[in-house]
DNA sequence: TATATTTACTGAACGTTGTTCGGTAATTGA
DNA sequence: TCAATTACCGAACAACGTTCAGTAAATATA
């Protein structure tokens, strides 16, 4: 039996239409100016209408995040195969931060609010959550070929997984910051990759607590 | 002639009282239950009446975050003078994740909204307002003593001042993304202690472009 | 001290928001 | 063809930020 009949069909596409205007709205005025109202108009139904396709306003909210997932994992996978496996990986941060300056509102949108992340089953481990998340995994790949290309160096406390993380952490921290405190200021792409370069430096050696004795001294 | 007339002490206590009690709504219940009735309730008046005090609820809320960000700077220096630098600018860091992560509503206010960041004149060199910005300077200072005591190296086009930013980059990375995607996770001190670590490590040597051949491979 | 003027404060209202509900039109399955 | 389900809408609700005319209080002036 065919579960595409007509109705699903046109009910899948009536939920397309409500996400790509919202996506429109926000692309072009703001996630501020994004009302249901504001998306029945633009799809030329009433607003209660919009409530037969998704639950609320935060429904439709989470939709457009996903897509947003979606783009990024494309934009981070947007450059071409290189020989240098560390050019390869930093650029691909470097495809993360131009994503969230190019789409300011959108990535705002997606990593701001706390309660729209995709897959946030509480019961399960972070590590399992993030390696199903398809833009993490893009990261986690290119470490772990400079952990196999022996560029980085892993420990039994410290493997490619927190690699990945911390290299997630860190051209967030540059997105976020340039989007919020310094969205005024110039964005220079040649000090995002020096950045980058010396991030890569950090994990070149074994990670290993440099200072044992004092690692311990402020009691969590 | 003396400014804090009778009259202007009063305002200021009333103004006192709006953000007090606009900082414990949002401690309590969330900065989405923040409004100007729930403000007004609070401190016994009407709501037409607080726009006595302030323009409207954007100015509010920018009061609320310059606490905030003075709430930041002094958690950024709670923590003993230690022998060791780099203990003491890892530990700094490991305080601004812990502040994040003890009021994340504030934190998510402060550094999630785009339009609410103090000195945003944007005439200004970004490194002019950071550099008066106190909590920055804080982590400056840290990346300036590393520096003269030879635990990082500088470089013409990437000085101490870009060093620091990429510290704050680093930590504010690890924050924003505790709170929003791994928000249900927990949160091991340990491997941030590692984590920045590793980044020190990479500033150890001299920042140089590594990879002058190919840095320039994709157009800006 | 008596009066004029500025300030403090409020109730009521406006426009907008997300959301619900009863009722009607359209579509579907028998 | 007809009954049952679905799709859709108008109207309304509560809550929001904000404004404004009007009143009470405090201050300055005489």
């Amino acid at each position: 039996m065919d579960i595409t009949t007509p109705r699903t069909r046109r009910n899948a596409r009536i939920r397309q239409a409500i996400i790509k205007s919202a996506v429109e709205i926000i692309h072009h005025e703001g996630v501020a100016a994004l009302s249901i109202r504001r998306i029945a108009d633009a799809i030329d139904y009433s607003p209660a209408s919009i409530y037969e396709y998704y639950a609320n306003k935060d429904a439709i909210l989470a939709a457009v995040c996903l897509e947003g997932y979606a783009k990024l994992t494309g934009a981070l996978q947007d450059y071409p195969v290189t020989a240098d496996l560390r050019v390869a990986t930093r650029e691909c941060g470097v495809q993360y931060v131009r994503f969230a300056l190019t789409n300011p509102d959108y990535f705002l949108l997606m990593f701001s609010t706390a309660g729209m992340q995709p897959n946030h089953n509480i019961e399960e481990s972070l590590e399992g959550q993030l390696l199903r998340s398809p833009a993490f995994m893009v990261i986690h790949r290119h470490i772990h070929a400079l952990v196999e290309a022996g560029f980085c160096v892993v420990t039994p406390s410290y493997g490619v997984f927190q690699i990945a993380l911390s290299a997630w952490q860190m051209v967030h921290g540059i997105a976020m910051l340039a989007l919020t405190t310094q969205r005024n200021g110039p964005v220079d792409y040649t000090v995002i990759r020096m950045t980058l370069d010396a991030w890569q430096r950090g994990f070149a050696h074994t990670v290993a607590e440099r200072y044992p004795n004092e690692s311990n001294c402020v009691k969590e």
